[in-house]
This record gives structure tokens, C-alpha cells and sequence, in this order.
DNA sequence: GTCTTAATGGTTGTACGCAATCTTTAAGGG
DNA sequence: CCCTTAAAGATTGCGTACAACCATTAAGAC
């Protein structure tokens, strides 16, 4: 039945699509591709060495993930989601997550625990010195910690939930607050380990509220026209 | 910068790709196409009078919508999910609705609240006498709660989630247990009304537990191979 | 008779081309 | 000078054709 003398590789993984897809995803969420700026078919398809039919595709894909828009008849965009829109990809994370500890607390093996830790000392590590691997296992811990769950839709979610989240911050976040606190990880895997649901949901809860509201709320919260341009009156005192 | 003036009747719906999608949906969701069935680019684009181009696109949305299941290089087949992979979508909705209520009590306008009355009418009209349009009107009023937030993501995810409870029920489920309890439903308004959080997401736990459980969890459970013959084997004394 | 291997049929993957639509630019009238 | 209207340009929407791949069946060897 399987033939195993194929490729000895994997399975080649799933054609240009999905590698056109993860490259503009990353794209995006690193902000080499500005919220707002144009997607031509054509042009990507040029870029990567494919046709339209493949960009067509990709762009389709990350359209439903929410980090572009389509607008018919007129192109595809990167996505440009308000300071509102962004609010809610949080607040819907923060459910998410709440799922996520909800059925973890408690429940965790002694390989995934150690898994865990050993996260959580990769990113000690990384917190001093390298900013950019900082942030990257910042998020790999919240993707690791919904992956234990093995509910294949809850992962979907929260994947898609958290690159949106990247993405708001990226727009309306502080250059490089560092996105999650170390300690605050590592309280979360005790309670966990504990089995306490309660205190494991408020303090997730507590952690994002800390990166959402730290980052997000409070810089440039609305920015009216009003507000600009009464800061700029004061210069003509 | 806007161009207000546009065309003054509606985005004339999103092209035949939606129409194709919406239709293909509908008949998963109904069982008129049985979960597993293959589907073929080809059949679907004649079916409908279109080629593959759009087949295939709104196979690949159905896809993430996770109604249908898509293999590299074999085509597309009507999802066929696990009864695990069932209580799965059912455990995360529970958690979105849960998000639902979370948001919506106490802040219930008028509006909103006439709204909900009236639907409740509308289903004890129809519990009597109409089957297919009580099952309908059930699901509605899920949906109407979680638009009532706003959240246009929370929307997102709890459609498709419903959609695919649908599914599952179908598959795993009875001929025609009554989805929803039409008084539970009452019960989740007036504790939305009264602003009574905990109570409400105690409520609309209890409820869902009723859906899923009453329907998916009774009956046809794991099923093992050895309860299977054992019941076998007292038919042999 | 069974296993291996080649050939065939069918379906997906991808590119490309034409038509439809939107945007922009240019021209004309008030 | 501005606004309205027409034409040109560019991009998407969609169909179709060919190539690549998988599955099945047929043929051959042991």
C-alpha cells in the first residue's frame, strides 16, 4: 500500500500555494509588507516564480485567516484591521486561551511539562540578548500550550488568532515591547501543573490583558483628528 | 478618497464561487451529500453550470470551513469526522458561546431584546408542527446572539462551528432530536437580560451539554469492537 | 495462484488567454 | 476653473488546455 521508495522526503510538502502562502503570511506579520498596501496577482505570482492561478490562491487562503482583504472586482490588500477590529482578534484570543488552560490544568503529562520548562528556559535565555527569537518564543509557548490540547480545531483558532494578533501589534503596538512577560509563563505552567483551573484562567486572562493593554490601548489610542491637531496648536503659543 | 456615489444597489453578490459554496454547504449540512462521498471538480462545476476554476474555490473554502476534506493530488471528499474530531468542535463551541454570553449580559438593548422575544415566538410556533423549520429556528437564535456582539471574528469562527455541529449531529446524531430546548433558550435570555453572568454561562454550558451529549454522546459511543461482539455473544447461550 | 510491473484511465495541479470590471487619464462643456 | 463625460489602461473573473500525478487494471514472471 504505501510505497516507501517514493521521495524520501516528506511529502514535499503541499505545492507552491502553500509555500507562496507562509512566505506572505510571514511577510506580513514581520511588516515587510505594510498593513494597506496593494497585492496585484500578477506581481506575487512574478515574485515567486509562479503563475496567478497559484498567488490567486494563496491570497485566498490568507484572506480567510484574516491578515488580507478581498475586495472583489478590485484586489486583494494587505489587511488593515482598526484599532476596534483589533480589540476584538484579542478578546477572542483571550477566550481561546481561556479554552485552552481550561482543559490543560491538571491534565498534563510528565514529557509535556518538561517540554514546557524546557521552553521556558529557551526563552530566558533568548530574553537577554536576541530581541527578535525573544518575541518568536514568546509565541511559540502559547502555540505549544494549545497543541497539547490536541483539539485540531481549537489549534486552528487560536493559530490564525495569534498571527492576527502579530499583526495588530505590529500596527498599533510599541516598537518592541517585549511581547509577553517570562514570569508570567512561568507562573501559568505552575498553576497548570496544579490543576487550579481558576487561578490558571485569570492569570492567562491577566497576561494578555498585560500585552494587549500595554501595547495596544494605551499608545495611539484613536488619535482623532482633534487630538493631533491640538498638540500641534500648542506649538503656535 | 471615497467614492460614494457607486453603484447604488448591492455588491451584486460575490460572484458564483459564494453561490456554489453556500449551495454545496447547504447540501452537506442537510445530508443530501453523505460525509465521505467523494467530490469531483468536474461533477460540481457541471452541476452548477460553471467550470472547475469554481468548483475547486469553493472546495478549497469549504475546506477551511472543515465540511470538506481536501487530499493532495485526490480530490476533495465530504468531511467524515471522527466522533472525537465531533465532541472536539462541540467542546470549542461551547467555549464561543460561552464568549457570547460573556459579552452580551447585561449590555442587551431593547432592540436586541424584542429581537430575541420574537424569535423565541417563532420557535414555539414552529416546535409543533414543523420540524425541519424548528431545527432551523433553533440554530438561528445561536446565531443571532453571537451578531449581537459584533465581534465580526467571534462571528466568524461560530458559524462555521455551528455549521459544522450540524455535521457531526447529523452523522452521530438521532433522526431528529430536537436540537435545542425551546425553554432553555428562554432561560439563557432572561439571565442575559438580568445581566447575571455566571448563571447565564452556566445555563448555556447546561444547554449545549444537552445537545451534544442527548444526541452524540449516548448513543453510538466508541462503540468498541468487544462491546460489539459481547452483545453478540449472549445471543449464542 | 500470487506477486511484481507496465499500461491505461481519470482527476487534480498549473499556466495561459479572453472578457468583464474598475481606475485613471484625457477631453469637452458649462 | 471645475465638473461631467468618454476613452484608455490595468487588474481581476473565469474558462480552457495541457502536464503531472494517482488509482486501477492488465499482463507477465516466478
Amino acid at each position: 500500500m504505501s510505497t516507501p521508495q517514493k521521495s524520501p522526503e516528506r511529502n514535499k510538502t503541499q505545492s507552491r500555494t502553500v509555500k507562496v502562502q507562509v512566505a506572505l503570511r510571514q511577510a506580513i506579520i514581520e511588516q515587510r509588507l505594510a498593513p494597506g498596501i496593494r497585492l496585484p496577482e500578477d506581481t506575487i505570482g512574478e515574485s515567486f516564480g509562479t503563475s496567478r492561478t497559484i498567488a490567486r490562491e494563496a491570497l485566498q487562503r490568507l484572506a480567510v485567516e484574516g491578515l488580507v482583504e478581498l475586495q472583489p472586482n478590485r484586489g486583494a490588500f494587505v489587511a488593515n484591521p482598526s484599532l476596534d477590529e483589533g480589540r476584538d482578534v484579542f478578546v477572542v484570543r483571550q477566550g481561546l486561551e481561556r479554552m485552552v488552560v481550561r482543559h490543560l490544568a491538571g491534565n498534563l503529562s510528565t514529557q509535556q511539562i518538561a517540554t514546557l520548562e524546557h521552553m521556558l528556559q529557551q526563552e530566558e535565555l533568548a530574553a537577554a540578548q536576541n530581541d527578535a527569537e525573544a518575541i518568536r518564543l514568546a509565541g511559540e509557548f502559547h502555540l505549544k500550550l494549545v497543541e497539547m490540547t490536541g483539539n485540531q480545531l481549537l489549534i486552528r483558532y487560536l493559530t490564525e488568532t495569534i498571527s492576527r494578533c502579530s499583526l495588530v501589534l505590529a500596527m498599533y503596538g510599541r516598537p518592541h515591547s517585549v511581547d509577553c512577560g517570562i514570569e508570567e509563563h512561568r507562573q501559568i505552567i505552575e498553576a497548570l501543573i496544579a490543576g487550579d483551573v481558576e487561578r490558571t484562567s485569570s492569570l492567562m486572562e491577566h497576561h494578555l490583558d498585560e500585552v494587549a493593554g500595554r501595547a495596544l490601548l494605551e499608545p495611539r489610542k484613536t488619535e482623532s483628528l482633534q487630538d493631533v491637531l491640538s498638540s500641534f496648536a500648542d506649538l503656535l503659543r
